[in-house]
RNA sequence: AGGGCCAGGUUG
C-alpha cells in the first residue's frame, strides 16, 4: 500500500491527476496519505481550486484533516485570498491544538499575510514556539507583498538576533518587495548586503532585481546586473 | 510510546 501512496503522490507530483485518481480510487486501504498526496501536487501546480475541492470530497469520504492535510488547505486559501474559508480552517486548528505545528505555524503567517491580514500574521508568528528560517521568510514576505520594505528588512535583523540565519530564500523575499515599485536602488543596497554575507544570489535573486529595474530607466544598474550574472553563471551557478 | 510513504517561505 506504500507502493500506492507513492504512485499517487508521483503521478499528482507530475500533474497527471486523472492517474492518480485512478490509483487513488483502487488502493485497497482507506488512508489520508494518498489524499495529502493528492492535494500537495495540486497545490504544486498551483491548482488551488482543486485543492479545495479534493479536502472536500477527502472529508466526504469520513477522512478528517491532519496536519498535512491543513498545511495544504491554508496554502489554497492564502493563494485565493479564501478569507472566511480560512478563518474557519484557523478556527478547527485551534480547536484541535495542533496550531503548534511549525509547518501549520508558517503556513498560517502565510496565509494571513497574503490575506493583507498583517498583525493576524505577526500574532500567529509571535505565539510560534520554535521560529525558523521558513517562518521568518513567510512573514518578511508578507510584509514584503505590502509594500513594508523597512518592516521585512528589520526582520532580518531580528532574526539574525535569535540565531537564525537569514537563507537566499528569505532576502529574497524582502527584494519582492521592489517589483512593482520600481525601486531598483534600494533592490540594488539588500542584493548588496545580501553578498555582504556572504550569501549566493539565485535565479529567483535576479529576476526580482531585473523586475525592480524594468520600470524604471535605469539603463546602468540593470547592466551592472547583467554582468553579475554571467559571472555567476561562468561558475557554474 | 516511537518510527516508515504525503506537507510550510521568495521571482514568474
Amino acid at each position: 500500500s506504500f507502493v500506492g501512496n507513492s504512485l499517487v503522490d508521483m503521478y499528482a507530483t507530475c500533474g497527471f491527476f486523472a492517474e492518480a485518481w485512478k490509483v487513488l480510487d483502487d488502493l485497497p486501504v482507506v488512508s489520508i496519505i494518498p489524499w495529502n498526496a493528492l492535494l500537495a501536487g495540486y497545490c504544486e501546480g498551483e491548482l488551488f481550486e482543486e485543492v479545495l475541492g479534493c479536502a472536500e470530497k477527502m472529508q466526504s469520504q469520513g477522512l478528517h484533516p491532519n496536519a498535512v492535510t491543513y498545511v495544504c488547505i491554508l496554502r489554497a486559501c492564502g493563494s485565493l485570498v479564501a478569507l472566511e474559508k480560512g478563518l474557519l480552517l484557523h478556527a478547527d486548528i485551534v480547536k484541535e491544538e495542533t496550531e503548534e505545528d511549525p509547518y501549520i505555524g508558517s503556513a498560517l503567517v502565510d496565509m494571513y499575510a497574503k490575506f493583507g491580514l498583517l498583525a493576524e500574521a505577526q500574532g500567529v508568528f509571535d505565539e510560534l514556539r520554535a521560529r525558523d528560517v521558513v517562518s521568518w521568510s513567510a512573514l518578511i514576505a508578507g510584509y514584503a507583498l505590502w509594500g513594508l520594505d523597512e518592516v521585512a528588512r528589520s526582520c532580518l535583523q531580528k532574526m539574525q538576533s535569535e540565531n537564525v540565519l537569514p537563507d537566499v530564500v528569505a532576502w529574497n523575499g524582502v527584494l519582492s518587495s521592489y517589483g512593482e515599485e520600481g525601486e531598483c536602488e534600494k533592490a540594488f543596497l539588500v542584493y548588496a548586503q545580501m553578498q555582504e554575507q556572504g550569501l549566493l544570489p539565485d535565479d529567483v535573486t535576479f529576476l526580482s532585481i531585473l523586475r525592480s529595474c524594468s520600470s524604471t530607466t535605469d539603463m546602468k544598474t540593470g547592466q551592472v546586473i547583467h554582468a553579475q550574472v554571467l559571472g555567476l553563471s561562468a561558475r557554474g551557478v
